[in-house]
Order: C-alpha cells, then sequence, then structure tokens
RNA sequence: GCCGGAGUGGCGAAAUUGGGUAGACGCACGGGACUUAAAAUCCCGGGGGUCGAAAGGCCCGUGCCGGUUCGACUCCGGCCUCCGGCACCA
C-alpha cells in the first residue's frame, strides 16, 4: 500500500481528534511538573495570520509539544488583545460595531491557527473585551487610585490625529505613532496617567535578574529607563521669591555655569515675564517654541534659538551674576526643566554660549595648560583636573569630582544629590470608545470620585454611534454619561475615557489560571506554583512597550500582594521577524499588513499542508534572526515529509526477507539512531530547529540506506522510524501521529515520552582521526575509537599520504586529542 | 556620540557552548539514471587559484590588520562595515 502522501486528508483529521480528546488542556488546580509556555497573543484587529506572524505560534508549538514530550505539565493558552483602534477604525468606516468585527476576527484566526495544528488550552481562552477581564482592569485602577499610582494631570501629551487620541511616549516612534503613522502633535491636556516613574529604579535592578532574556532587550530598557546620575542644585533668581533647581550630570563643572537656561514651557517664565520690561518679547518666544514640532525640536540639527529674560541669577558657588536666558534646547520634561549653562565642559552650552556671545569658563585644565575660552572650537567634557574651582582644585575629572561636589553642594545647603531619570509616566487615557472605560466619576461638589468596587464592571454601552470626526462616541451616550455621584448622590458625570490596550496586555498571563474567576482578578497560590512564566515567546516590537508595562504591573500587584512575583516572564525568546521583498519598494523588508508583503499560511497549506509549512518556517534559519522567505525553499521541506512517507510505507510493509537478518544491539544504525535523538535533543532546548530539522534529514536518509542494503533487522529498521516518528512530532505532528497508530502505536504521540540515548552509542564506533603536520591536515586515519597515541603516531608514520611530509625529518612533538587528531610537529 | 547585536560559498545557513577536518542540511544550478517524452523521483558534482591526461597534489580562503597557540571562524588587542535601540536627556 504504497499510497503518496496526502497533507489534506490526514490534518484534518488530526485536528478534530486532538480537539476531541482536548488534549491541550491542563487542570491548573493541580500540582505537577508545571511548564508555563506563553506566546505573545495576537490582536485580531489585525484579522488574518500571515506567515511573518505563523513563525512566532509554530515555534511555541514546537517548544510546547517538545515539552509535553518531555513528560513536563505543561500550559499552553491562547488569549486575544481584543480592545484596540482597528476595531473601532473599521467600525467608523463600515458601520460595524467593533465587539462584532473583533469576534469574527478571532473566529478566523482561530480556524487559521488550528489549520496550522497549533494545541492550546482553549479552556483558558480569553478576550480582553469581555467583561469579565476588564472589570479587572477597572479593579486594579482603582487600586492604584488608592495609591496615587493612578492620577490625573494636565500636561504636554502627544495627540496623533489620525487616531484621534493621546498616545503614552512608548507608543511615539520618531515623532510618529507608532501604529497610524500619523506625525504626533503636542497637546495640552488633562488625562490619566499611571504612576511608573516610581518603579525606575526596581524595573532597572529587575533587568539584571533576568540572566534568560535577549540582551538587545534588557539594553532596550535600559536606555529607555535612561538613569543618570547627578545633583539638583538650586539658582537663585533676584527678582523671584523662589529658587530655580536645576538637575546636572557634572556638579563637579558648577563653577564654570555663565548662564542659567529654562524651557520656555518652565512654569517661572510666567512670573518672569509678568515682571519684566520684555513681556511681548518671552511671550512671543514662548508661543514660537511652542509652536514648533517636538520633532524638529529634537532634532540634532535643529538650531538653538534663545532669548535673553534680561534677568539675573547667582551662581551658587561664586556667587556671581549670571544671565537668566529661555531656550528651545531645553526640555520641559526631563529633570527641572532648566538647566545650569557651563559652556566650557558642554557641547550643546557651547554652541549656546558662541551662538549668543556669553561667556565661557574653564574650570578643567591639564598639564599641558588651560583651554583659552577664546580660541576654542568645541566643548571638553571630561579632562584633566579641577582649578578655577575654590576648595575642588586639583580633582581629576572623573566619579570623585563628581562625588566631591555633591557632598559639598549638600554641606552648603544648595542643592542635593539625585537620580534623573528619562522614563515618564504612562498615559493610559484614550479618547476612544473601544476600551475599558475608566472607573472615575465627575461630580461638581466632590470632584473627580472613584466608582465603588461594587458598581463593577463599569460597561460599554450599546447605543452608540461611530462617525469619527465627531470624537469620542461615549460622550454622546447618555445612559453613559449620565449618573449619580457615588459620594454625595447628586449630578454626576462618568469619565469617558478608556484605558490604552496595553493595560489589558500586562497582567494577562496571571488569568489564564482563573479565566473565569468572577470574585477575583488573581488567584494567588495557582500564581505562587505556576508563575513566573517559564517560557515567553514573541516578537522584538515589544521591548519596551508591552513588557515594560507586564514588568511594571506585575510589582504593582506584588505591593498588592497578590502575587509574591517580581518579574514575570523568566525567560524571554524573540523570534526574529520574517522578510519578504516589497512589491512596492522593491526592498526587502518586514513581512507586514499595512506593507502588502505578506504570504498567507492558507494557500500553502493548501498546496502542501500544515507540516509543510511548519517544517519550512522553523527550518528557514536560526529562529532568533531576521530570515528572508522564499517560495522555492518549501519545495525542500515538502519533499522532505515525503521521503519520511515512503520510508514509514515501506517499514508498514516490511516482511522480514526484505530486511538483514542481523539482529544485534550495536549496529551502525541503532548509533545513528542514539547520535540523532542527542543532536535533536540538544538542539531543539536552545530553539534550534532548524539544525535538528537538518539531523532528521540525515537520519532519514541513514534508514532508507540500511534498507536498500539489507544491513539491519527488521526491529531495528522499525525502532529507527518510530524515532525518526517522535523526534519528528513537534515539527510535522500530522503526519507524525498519523503513522504512529499506523504502524500500530497508541495513544497520541504527543502523549509518548521523548526518546532518550544511550551516550556510549550517541558515538560512532570508528573514528576519522585527523593526522596533521605543522598543523596542517595532510591526512586521516580510520580507526578504533579510543585508539592509544602510541599507535595513532605508528599509523600515521606508516600512511603514504602523511609519510612523505614527515620522512627523514624529526617528529619533536605529538599533540594527540583522542578519537579527533594528530598533530606532528616535525623539524 | 553612547549602548547592544552581527559580518562564513550563487542563496538560507552549519561548525562558535570546551580552540581540533570550515561549508553539515536545504534552495537554486550543472550532469546522470528511470521515461516514447515531460513531470515526479533517485544518484552524482560544486569556495577560489594552480599543477596534472587522469587519479590526485599544492597554495590561498570565515570583514581587515596584528597577537597567543602545535593548531584560530572560535580566544586577545586594534580597526572597518552593516543592523537595532537611545540621543540637544543637561
Amino acid at each position: 500500500m504504497n499510497d503518496r502522501y496526502d497533507a489534506a486528508s490526514i490534518e484534518p483529521k488530526w485536528q478534530r481528534r486532538w480537539a476531541e480528546d482536548h488534549v491541550a488542556e491542563v487542570d491548573t488546580s493541580i500540582p505537577g511538573n508545571e511548564f508555563y509556555m506563553l506566546n505573545m497573543y495576537p490582536y485580531p484587529s489585525a484579522s488574518r495570520l500571515h506567515v511573518g506572524h505563523g513563525r512566532n505560534y509554530i515555534l511555541g508549538d514546537a517548544l510546547y509539544r517538545r515539552e509535553r514530550m518531555a513528560g513536563r505539565k505543561a500550559l499552553n493558552p491562547m488569549g486575544w488583545d481584543a480592545f484596540g483602534l482597528p476595531a473601532e477604525n473599521a467600525a467608523i468606516q463600515s458601520g460595524v460595531h467593533p465587539r462584532e468585527y473583533t469576534l469574527a476576527n478571532i473566529a478566523r484566526m482561530k480556524e487559521q491557527l488550528e489549520s496550522l495544528g497549533l494545541l492550546y488550552d482553549w479552556s483558558k481562552e480569553l478576550a480582553s473585551c469581555e467583561p469579565s477581564y476588564y472589570r479587572w482592569n477597572q479593579w486594579l485602577f482603582l487600586r492604584m487610585w488608592e495609591r496615587g499610582l493612578a492620577y490625573r494631570k494636565t500636561a504636554a501629551v502627544n495627540w496623533c490625529p489620525g487616531c484621534r487620541t493621546v498616545l503614552a511616549n512608548e507608543q511615539v516612534v520618531n515623532g510618529r505613532c507608532e501604529r497610524s503613522d500619523d506625525l504626533v502633535e503636542i497637546r495640552d491636556l488633562t488625562q490619566w496617567f499611571f504612576r511608573v516613574t516610581d518603579y525606575a529604579e526596581r524595573l532597572l535592578a529587575g533587568l539584571e535578574t533576568l540572566t534568560d532574556w535577549p540582551e538587545r532587550v534588557k539594553t532596550m530598557q535600559r536606555n529607555w529607563i535612561g538613569r543618570s546620575e547627578g545633583a539638583e542644585i538650586s539658582f537663585r533668581i533676584e527678582a523671584l521669591a523662589e529658587p530655580i533647581p536645576v538637575f546636572t550630570t557634572r556638579p563637579d563643572t558648577l563653577f564654570g555655569a555663565t548662564f542659567l537656561a529654562l524651557a520656555p514651557e518652565h512654569p517661572a517664565v510666567a512670573q518672569l515675564a509678568a515682571r519684566s520690561g520684555k513681556r511681548a518679547a518671552i511671550e512671543q518666544f514662548v508661543e514660537k517654541v511652542r509652536r514648533e514640532s517636538r520633532l524638529d525640536r529634537e532634532a540634532e540639527s535643529g538650531v538653538k534659538e534663545g532669548l535673553d529674560t534680561g534677568f539675573v541669577a547667582l551662581n551658587p558657588a561664586t556667587g556671581e551674576p549670571i544671565p537668566v536666558w529661555l531656550a528651545n534646547f531645553v526640555l520641559p520634561e526631563y529633570g527641572t526643566g532648566a538647566i545650569m549653562g557651563v559652556p566650557a565642559h558642554d557641547q550643546r552650552d557651547f554652541e549656546f554660549a558662541r551662538r549668543f556671545g556669553l561667556p565661557i569658563r574653564p574650570v578643567y585644565r591639564t598639564e599641558e595648560g588651560e583651554l583659552d575660552p577664546d580660541v576654542m572650537t568645541a566643548a571638553v567634557p571630561h579632562v584633566g583636573f579641577l582649578y578655577n574651582s575654590g576648595e575642588w582644585n586639583g580633582t581629576p575629572c572623573g566619579p570623585e569630582a563628581v562625588r566631591r561636589a555633591v557632598e559639598w553642594i549638600e554641606q552648603k545647603g544648595l542643592g542635593k544629590g539625585k537620580i534623573g531619570y528619562r522614563l515618564r509616566d504612562w498615559l493610559i487615557s484614550r479618547q476612544r470608545y473601544w476600551g475599558t472605560p475608566i472607573p472615575a466619576i465627575h461630580c461638581r461638589e466632590c470632584g473627580v470620585v472613584p466608582v465603588p468596587d461594587d458598581d463593577l464592571p463599569v460597561l460599554l454601552p450599546e447605543d452608540v454611534e461611530f462617525r469619527g470626526a465627531e470624537g469620542n462616541p461615549l460622550e454622546k451616550s447618555r445612559d453613559f454619561v449620565e449618573t449619580t455621584c457615588p459620594s454625595c448622590d447628586g449630578e454626576g458625570r462618568r469619565e469617558t475615557d478608556t484605558m490604552d490596550t496595553f493595560v489589558d496586555s500586562s497582567w494577562y498571563y496571571l488569568r489564564f489560571l482563573n479565566p473565569h474567576d468572577e470574585k477575583r482578578m488573581v488567584d494567588s497560590e495557582r500564581a505562587e506554583r505556576w508563575m513566573p512564566v517559564d517560557q515567553y515567546v514573541g516578537g522584538i516590537e515589544h521591548a519596551i512597550l508591552h513588557l515594560l508595562y507586564a514588568r511594571f504591573v506585575c510589582r504593582v500587584l506584588k505591593d498588592l500582594r497578590l502575587v509574591n512575583l517580581e518579574e514575570p516572564f523568566e525567560r524571554l525568546f524573540n523570534q526574529g521577524m520574517i522578510t519578504n521583498l516589497n512589491p512596492a519598494t522593491g526592498k526587502i523588508e518586514k513581512m507586514s499588513k499595512s506593507r502588502g508583503n505578506t504570504v498567507s499560511p492558507d494557500e500553502l497549506i493548501a498546496r502542501f499542508g500544515a507540516d509543510t509549512v511548519r517544517l519550512y518556517t522553523l527550518f528557514i534559519g536560526p529562529p532568533e534572526k531576521e530570515s528572508e522567505w522564499s517560495e522555492e525553499g518549501v519545495v525542500g521541506a515538502f519533499r522532505f515529509l515525503n521521503r519520511v512517507h515512503d520510508l514509514c510505507c515501506r517499514v508498514h510493509t516490511m516482511t522480514r526477507e526484505a530486511a538483514g537478518q542481523r539482529d544485534a544491539a550495536d549496529t551502525p544504525l541503532t548509533r545513528f539512531e542514539h547520535r540523532t535523538i542527542r543532536r535533536v535533543t540538544e538542539d531543539a532546548e536552545r530553539f534550534h530547529f532548524h539544525t535538528a530539522v537538518a539531523a532528521l534529514m540525515e537520519f532519514q536518509r541513514a534508514i532508507a540506506e540500511a534498507f536498500d542494503s539489507r544491513s539491519e533487522a527488521e526491529e531495528t529498521l522499525v525502532r529507527a522510524t518510530k524515532t525518526l516518528l517522535k523526534l519528528l512530532h513537534p515539527v510535522a505532528p500530522h503526519l507524525t501521529e498519523e503513522w504512529w497508530e499506523r504502524l500500530g502505536e497508541r495513544p497520541f504521540l504527543l502523549e509518548t515520552p521523548w526518546p532518550k540515548f544511550d551516550p556510549e552509542l550517541a558515538m560512532t564506533s570508528r573514528v576519522t582521526l585527523v593526522v596533521q603536520v605543522n598543523g596542517r591536515v595532510r591526512g586521516k586515519l580510520d580507526v578504533e575509537r579510543g585508539e592509544d597515541e602510541a599507535a595513532a603516531v605508528a599509523l600515521a608514520r606508516r600512511n603514504e599520504k602523511i609519510r612523505p611530509w614527515v620522512e627523514g625529518k624529526e617528529i619533536t612533538r605529538a599533540v594527540y586529542v583522542p578519537d579527533r587528531l594528530l598533530n606532528l610537529v616535525v623539524r
């Protein structure tokens, strides 16, 4: 019965049987040998899987299946990041309610995931747009509000005109909206924030403990948090009652500060303007800078603009008067929004001073001499030792100088040591319908009042219309907006902002343990046993968004004593993106729907079957690296599966006569088998399925050759073939399950133990010994494993390829690596 | 500028974990077998240079220069290029 390999008839059958037997379901309440595997969950608004995304899930599934075969109780749940702008934008365009649109897309994606043979524990499935999920976003928000971790403030925020909502800093990439690519505007708005800056130090410290995270992700997070040590120093302005604090990382250069510069947005600017004869000029300058786009303002090539306010501050170290300027390069959000200008030792200050003719006062000199301000062409930031600096004179430039300066400043009461961060608080308000309503009520009498726990969830209303230009549809829903104040029973107005979808994803990994629990957000006992997630698989694009927020919220939950966990994801794997030619640009780009260079797995599955698509996706290259998609390469995977199929057919119909007669424990094929088990096991542990597949291709060929040459017994051939099926199962589950059953085995291959290898048998009995003369390969010897040095040298001298190189010469030394290499050093 | 990662055949890559035959495995290509023919399948070949009729030999070769070593893709020092993150962040 040498039938053709027909994926179309095999695959649906096994997908059905896996589903009927609920093979992926795990009881999270019963202790066991837990392994928690998680894929970053898909965004159903994107609606369709393409092979670029598929890599995530296929890799995850292969890892999951292998863990199951290794005997671990492995949890592999799937959830949907179901809120978000695409669904609402689709509603505006087509009139379909976002819920309908989202649920339809979930159904469609689920079909696609199943058609690839991906096994998820669907009993734990969740979608963040369900009230049973988002009510806990609201509950968490209220707990954070109580602790001052959720708060409202008016600030200059990022506004995306395309999405008609504000964005978090993390969602602005190069001045553009991460999702719509529109240029982001700055607007002053009152918004809700999470105080992630309170956790900056813990988030940074935790990175040190994440030894199984990719270095580049940790680097990105460190850069994003942007810690810098320095000092806050107060500068007195004669016209103002309050001194102006300034943050600097170089307090050691304080004696060289020759001007003070404020951000035009600095709160003191209005007071200065009011008391100045140049009021109009100041206001005009402030207006001009504020109109400038943030992108231009932060561009390095940007010209430094400034305005002399006419006011004078005192350098706290020298007591000398220095001018107070407004400068566009001083950013309002960083530090204190004000700087001390040290032109001699800071490049930006230098450029500013040169442009506006401000004095330059060096405080560092070298043995060669002092810096001459008149001929300097650039600032000299790290050089020599201090002078011109009172009692600090003579201190060499470096951390010691900074430490001395901070001590002195603190003693004199001029300021204090301080650590600055680049990280800003997380802006979570969104002016959109399709998200978690923020549980707050505005009351004329009581102010902003939290919704009581008993009134949760605050549900999204149904009586809404999606028009787009008119703004957030929630504002138009009377049922939603009009309410009573929980505090005074008077008239209240519900908050109409909804939460950023990243709030949903920052704790979902915990919810898979009790997805239907109506009493509490987190099951602490199960979390104690299952957390942290052992293996997280996802794309690099979440390096500072989702992964930073999730680490933050995990710490908040720890402080709320809901979990005893500082880091949610023990081991992170970022698979590289799949790239493809973009017909529009002619370039190789990341495969994505918006670029129009996607390849649908559906068509490939229809042509070659899911196993081929899976195999090829894993075979294409190392998973952590970017890989270019190639349609031609797929046939190689298809051919291999056909060969496996043919081999199984032959084994299935084999008679004793067809096989060799020798039946021994130690045969060449047995040794090959054990070597292959070792290779595949080790490769799978580091996710290198591409080399594991290469090993299986060699193994397949070895079995087929043994078959042809009748050199192995029937039992050996059958066992080798079954081992091939087991090792191949994580990659090509359907074909292997089918043959596992046809060869008379029960039950699911998925539930069959992963094969073990005998280290002794995993080595060949004869080895090729490489013979070098003076480090150059001159010949090869085929010897018994474990041959001793003297015998090897004797063999080498007699070998006709090697003899000419050693004849008549003195062997001064022989380097012998048993079973590998013999190097003869001759003179 | 600071930080992180990477440079190997026509292409994707392997060997880098403990220094030990560089190019496994696959794609594409060339040749052969089977076939009336084609497809499919199977087998063989291949880094570059050079000597040879051939078998085969020699030299060079993992971004560049140098070092350590019997021996370096692998370790060390110095560069170059590319990719990614941060960046007027005081």
